[in-house]
Formats: structure tokens, sequence, C-alpha cells
DNA sequence: TATGAACACGAAAACGTTTGCGTAACTTAA
DNA sequence: TTAAGTTACGCAAACGTTTTCGTGTTCATA
């Protein structure tokens, strides 16, 4: 790469300083015009933009914010990421992606690289890996140098900081309430291990939901899915069994639409014989056969308040106190519980 | 945030120099066991990281590679960065991540924000608005300047830079020839707008396909769909035409789901009545029904040479002339094209 | 002719590193 | 005792900016 104009070599060439380039291009009435315009001219000539990183120095700020996800190919993910993007662009910030892949270690490593001065400030949504072994150091560290962090979806709750979650505990609320009112007796949960916080988050919703309407919790209608194991074998397990569920509410997209598969192998008619919805925030559950209700979830949402709120800190705009924003889910019904009379 | 701990402070606690500190930390032979002992203990307490932006600043390297891409919540372009991502990453790089939203100014706008020393090398998909206007300025001036840069799917073949491609041909044709075989006679052909590269190379394969079996091409069998309105009516249109196909190919999972959710409203038999199948990247295909045979286009190597290429670029251990790699589709067979005998 | 202001520019510090070179103090050998 | 070598550190430049303050010249005014 051919090495870019800078000041200096705009200044020695028309036998000036250093600072009066500096100053006539930005200009600087201190400047006489006749000055300003032949230097004005000659760095637009080369095409003279500020280095970005000498400015980051100087002014202790990058503009950039960091986000650590789980990972990117994920239409829930990535959704965020959009709209983190595009709401830190409206406030003139650049956004620097890390996968962490679930791992500690790799979540760990993108702490370690980002936090080092190259962003203002951080986004993360917890790897698996760390949910599991609970090891939150890097996180705390962060927290007592008062470095701006905002977690989304899967947070740690004793790390205080803001935070944006999803009403999961509502969405699979009203999921399961909408089965009961369709006439679903025996409703099935497809939900992760207890540790993925989300998880355990739409349980509570189901379990509650089960209560208010006085059905019992039959605990064996409780599938806790392995996601480094085939899902396949492991929801045919629901289908195996001797308790037949009438219902599914699937804790994400995909898991809904392979017990929809399922059933449709088994021979069973949706709605009628087994009503399914699952949480989405893809587009798979709008074309199986038949669509599936979904209980959606905005990321896009999501990742506009996430930047919202990291970008407020970083500019000490926001309350001391941190907040907690719980992004609401609205229930899309379609044909998989939509039962015509 | 608190201040980050720097050599600056470190040095005056000790009432030593700067370089004294540096050179401690770094385990220099100049300094005395007991100095650089002190030091690192000291600089270990305070969790002293070197500033980033600085070191940046002065080995003129960011060791980070800028993504442009025209969206990102869209599995292929997600599936490419996790590519990008983790070959990177492997190489000692960052990725930041930057959507153009289809436009051709907003493209520019990420151009100028990232090749002002924030980023080493540019990985480019171009928007549908630039390949529309035509409007290469921006690309043409970072050539001029041998800036590192790759293009990847949506590229510019005018433009004098590392390349990766699909067999966006190839695959097409493939697909064709398949379609052929299971006794297809009309193939339909669902495609973009003509100044969307991939989607006429797609076009170019299924017309040498056809030509090759010796099928005449039938114009009004063609459609170009335009993304910005209703894909759904637009689709129809094939099925509301006098001119009915036996087959469809369709140059994205969108278009192949949706018109295979129209040949079912239709009463159509798939594949029976009519045989469909998209290029795709995504996991629609899996879970509609029948499922759909696709051209599967492999986003994450496709990532992953791309950032070789950019990399072996940076570090100037590419040769001279510009590479252009193929990365090759393979189809996979599912229900929408299989017929049982 | 002094005084003051206005004008037009330069010097230098600051951001946080790294590193080549200079140099005191001390040690060793002749 | 002296020359040479070693040890252990400091100085300063460099990366590319911005900005405060200082200063020399010109000009008008009293």
């Amino acid at each position: 790469m051919k090495t870019r104009i800078t000041l200096k070599k705009i200044a020695s060439e028309f036998g000036v300083s250093i600072s009066t380039v500096s100053k006539a291009l930005k200009g600087s009435h201190e400047i006489s015009e006749e000055v300003r315009e032949r230097i004005q001219a000659f760095a637009d000539f080369y095409n003279y933009k500020p280095n970005n990183l000498a400015l980051q120095l100087r002014n202790q700020k990058t503009s950039v914010i960091g986000v650590i996800i789980p990972e990117i190919v994920h239409h829930f993910f990535s959704t965020v990421i959009d709209g983190i993007e595009q709401y830190a662009n409206k406030r003139g910030y650049n956004v620097m992606v890390c996968v962490s892949n679930e791992s500690y270690e790799k979540e760990v490593l993108n702490f370690n690289v980002l936090t080092n001065g190259s962003v203002d400030g951080l986004i993360v949504s917890v790897a698996r890996g760390t949910q599991k072994n609970k090891k939150y150091n890097h996180f705390e560290a962060l927290i007592k140098d008062e470095f701006p962090l905002v977690m989304f979806d899967r947070i740690i709750e004793s790390i205080e900081c803001d935070k944006v979650i999803i009403d999961d505990v509502g969405g699979a609320y009203n999921a399961v309430e909408h089965l009961i009112e369709i006439g679903s007796k025996k409703i099935a949960l497809l939900t992760t291990q207890d540790y993925i916080t989300v998880g355990s988050l739409r349980k509570e919703g189901y379990l509650k939901a089960l209560k208010n309407a006085g059905l019992e919790i039959d605990e064996s209608l409780i599938y806790k899915i392995n996601d480094s194991e085939n899902l396949y074998e492991q929801i045919k397990k629901v289908f195996n069994s001797k308790n037949q569920p009438d219902a599914i509410l699937a804790v994400n997209e995909i898991y809904a639409a392979n017990a929809l598969i399922i059933a449709k192998e088994r021979g069973l008619s949706i709605p009628n014989d087994i009503a399914i919805i699952g949480f989405t925030s893809g587009l798979i559950s709008e074309f199986t056969s038949p669509p599936l209700t979904s209980v959606v979830q905005h990321g896009y949402l999501m990742g506009e308040h996430a930047a919202e709120l990291l970008i407020n800190r970083i500019e000490h705009i926001s309350p001391t106190e941190y907040q907690k924003e719980v992004i609401s889910t609205n229930l899309k019904i379609r044909k998989s519980t939509f039962i015509e009379n």
C-alpha cells in the first residue's frame, strides 16, 4: 500500500509548520486566505484524510463499540448486530464484531483484544461455556475499571451493568396460554440445559402458565436438549415416549421445526393431533408446512436498545444506576396452532 | 471509565524513565533483575496492558480487517463473515463489520471511515445500489493507493483486485441438468434484475444447460424479481401465466420457498407437477415440505478464502498478479426434485 | 514616535508505545 | 594506573494529530 499523505508531508511541501497545515485544513481564521487555499488545493489533490488512529489516540476515543456474540450464523444474533450497527452508525460509532463460538476461552481472548483501547465499550451475549463454568472474572475486571458494558439476551445476573433481555417468561407464558386456549392439555416443553438463562426463563414462563390454568406440571414432558448432540434423535424421544403430548412449546425455531418434521413423519396431523409453537427470530417458521406459530423476538430492537444503553454510558448521559430493559415478544399465530371450526 | 495504567504512570511511580519500564516489561536484559521484578509485579497488580491504539500508530498496523456487506441478516453473508472471522483470528486479525444496506452512499461512507487507518485491508461485497449506478470511484481510489482489497460474491469485473466468487454458472448449470434428467422440459428461472452479477451469472448457467440439452430457450419463462417489491405477488405471476413451467430454478432460497408455497396453494404436487430447486446457504430449504433440492453455496469457505487472500496481500506474501478464486457449489438433492419410481 | 492591536504563523506538548543510541558508573585486565 | 569493556539506565525520535500559547511583523492611532 502506498503511504497516505500526512500533515507533515504537506507542511514540508509548502515550507510551513504542521500546525499551520492543520489549521488551514480546518479553515482556521488564523491562517491567511492565500496560504489556506493553496494548502487546501494540495490536500484535496492528494486526497488527504486525517489518520484515524492518530485522532483516536489523541482524543482518547475510538468511536468503535465491540460486540462479542456466541455465534454469528444465527438469525437472532445477526438481527441484533444489525440493530446495533444501524443505531451505532447514527450516533457516529462503528462496530467491531467478535465471535466467542460459545467458548469461555475465546470469549476471554476477545475481551483482552477489545478492551486494550480498541473500543469505547462492549456489548456481550455470554458464551455457553462461560454460563456453564460460571467463571466471570473477565467481566468483573471490566466492571472494576468501570468499562462501559452492556449484556444482552444471555446475561449474568450478578454482574452489575446495563442489560437488555427478551421477556422470556412472558413470551413463554403467552404461548402456553394460547395453547391452553385452543384446548391443549398436555403441553411438552423443548428447552435447553438449565445453565442457559433464556432456556430456564422460558421454562419459568411455561410453568407459570400451567399453574395459572390449574394444569398439573408433568416433569416427564420437559425435555432438555443438548445442543452438542444430534437434535433430531433427541427430539424423537418426545414422540417415542408413552407420555404423548398434545402440544409442544420449543424454545427456538430449530427445535420447533424438527418437532414438526418428526410429527409429520409419524403421521400426526398438525395442529389437530399436536400443536406446535416455537420461539423464533428467523424465517424458517414461515416456510414450514404448516407454518409455525411463533413467539417473535425483536432482535433488531434489542440491538438498538443495547447500543443506545452503551453509547449513553460511554458519553456519560446515563443515570448512575444500571438499567435493565425488557423487550417484549409477540405471538404470531400461524397454522400450527390454528384450529378451524 | 477509570483511566488505564500506562508506562508513564509506572515510570513515575518508580522514579525511572518510560523506556526502562517498557524494557523491563518486555524482559529486556538491559534492565537489572531487581528493577525488572519490581516493575513487573507492580504492572501485574494494576493489570497493565499496552494500549493498542498507541501500538497500532507506532507499528503502522492495526491487525484489523474491514468487511462491508450489503446486509447482515442474511444467512449467506453471515456465514461468509463467520469464515472471515475465524480465519482472520487464526492469523491474528480482528474484524470490523459494516453494512451498506445495499446503498451506494452508505458503502462510500463505510469506505471513508474504514480506510483512514482503522483497518489494514478491506473485504467487500458490492451493494446493489453501486451495481446499479456503476459508480466505482471509491474502489478506484483504493486501487490507486494499492490498498489491500478483496471482493467476494458480488464483484466488479473491471476493478483489479483479488476476488472470490461462487461458481454461479456451474451451480445453475448442474441444477438445470438435474432437472432435465428427471424429465423437466419447461424450466422457469426466478432470477434477480440483470445488474446483480450473481443473478446474471446464474442465468448464464441456466441458458447454457438448456442449450447443451438441446432445449429451446423461452424468454417468457425467465422472471426477473424486483427485491424492493412484494415477492409473493411477483412469484405468483409464474403460476398465473398461460405458459406453465414443469420446473423452477430460483436464484435464492426465499424465491424458491415462496414458489413452493404458492405451488402448494394451487394444489400442485411437488415434484410431480412441478420440481423446484433454489440456490441456498440457509436452513429454510431443509424445513419446507417437501424439503427443497438446493444448490449449496459454501459461504464459510468463501469467507476463509477471502480473508486468506486479503491477509496475504497485506503481508506481502501474495503473487503480484491478482487472484480470482472460484468456490464450487454442490447440489443437495431433496424431495422437491426426487421422483420415486 | 511610541503604544497597542490585529494578523499570521511556529513551537511544543499531549495521547502511549518502542527502540536505537548515548552515557554514567563500575568492573576487569594489562 | 589506565584503557577497555560491561552494566543499567535515560534521552529522544517516531507514528499523526490537535490545540494552546508565544512571537514577530504590520498597521493604525494618539
